[in-house]
DNA sequence: ATGTATGCAAAACATTTGCACCTGG
DNA sequence: CCAGGTGCAAATGTTTTGCATACAT
């Protein structure tokens, strides 16, 4: 239950950030615009303005709740944390956003960050390329 | 010779081209912004407006001479092309960048993308961390 | 000469912030 | 009740664009 997940961030259990979860939830992209978001939140004839959607989702961010990623073009993209770690294959055509998971990439970048002396923190691992549907 | 360079690209040898081309050059930070470019220009009294920066960068970029990263916060920062392709590791706290090349994690991107049915275009990883000099 | 480039100021975006009002616990 | 949250409008920071002028070939 989402109130439960917006409690234990500290978070007061308010109308906009409880229809914005249940957008991020709803919606069958994972990967949305804060734009996104509150043209969804429009449609729903609810009365949110874009700033607390950015804020909410900046809240949620710092929660964990989301993870924002800056794929190439101006915007931040918001994604459902749900759990596994996942990198991302764009498709630079149609904008198309498969996730994977490469073990032996993680490992790697580990091994790099110790190499030089660094303490990992988070990484961001992103292919571009033309996906099946695009393909010529 | 950077005239040639830019005449192969299709550019007119104009002024805030080889300027803007030389601090690429002679920077010993690999990574500028456009703002750091005009700011280089201005203390070198030169009469070039921060629209032509970000005109000729991106004519740069288009011409492979430089790559564009989006790294965590903000603007873009341009690097000179110097041929091998690398990636990068970002400290959090100072900002600092090092450029690092792992086989490996080349390849299983690679395999990545052929395994999704994409052709690859490029790829941008990162990896956030602490580095050595601001480790508590 | 002539098509490109440039400078400046203004526009366009994405995102953030100030402030008065509203609301959840 | 009252700290925290929200809406709106205005501010911000970065990048792009329109247009008249200047320059490279």
């Amino acid at each position: 239950m989402d109130k439960a997940q917006l409690k234990k961030a500290g978070l007061k259990v308010t109308l906009p950030r409880i229809k914005i979860l249940n957008i991020l939830e709803a919606s069958d992209e994972n990967h949305l615009s804060a734009e996104d978001i509150y043209k969804s939140l429009l449609l729903n004839s609810e009365q949110i303005g874009l700033a607390t959607v950015y804020r909410v989702l900046t809240q949620f961010e710092a929660a964990g709740i989301v993870n924002r990623h800056h794929f190439d073009g101006g915007q931040s993209l918001f994604e459902l944390n749900r759990g596994g770690h996942h990198d991302h294959l764009v498709c630079v055509e149609c904008g198309k956003i498969v996730e994977f998971v490469e073990e032996i990439i993680e490992e790697r970048q580990k091994s790099v960050a110790l190499e030089h002396g660094f303490t990992l923190v988070h990484h961001s691992l992103t292919i571009y390329g033309i996906c099946p549907d695009c393909q010529p």
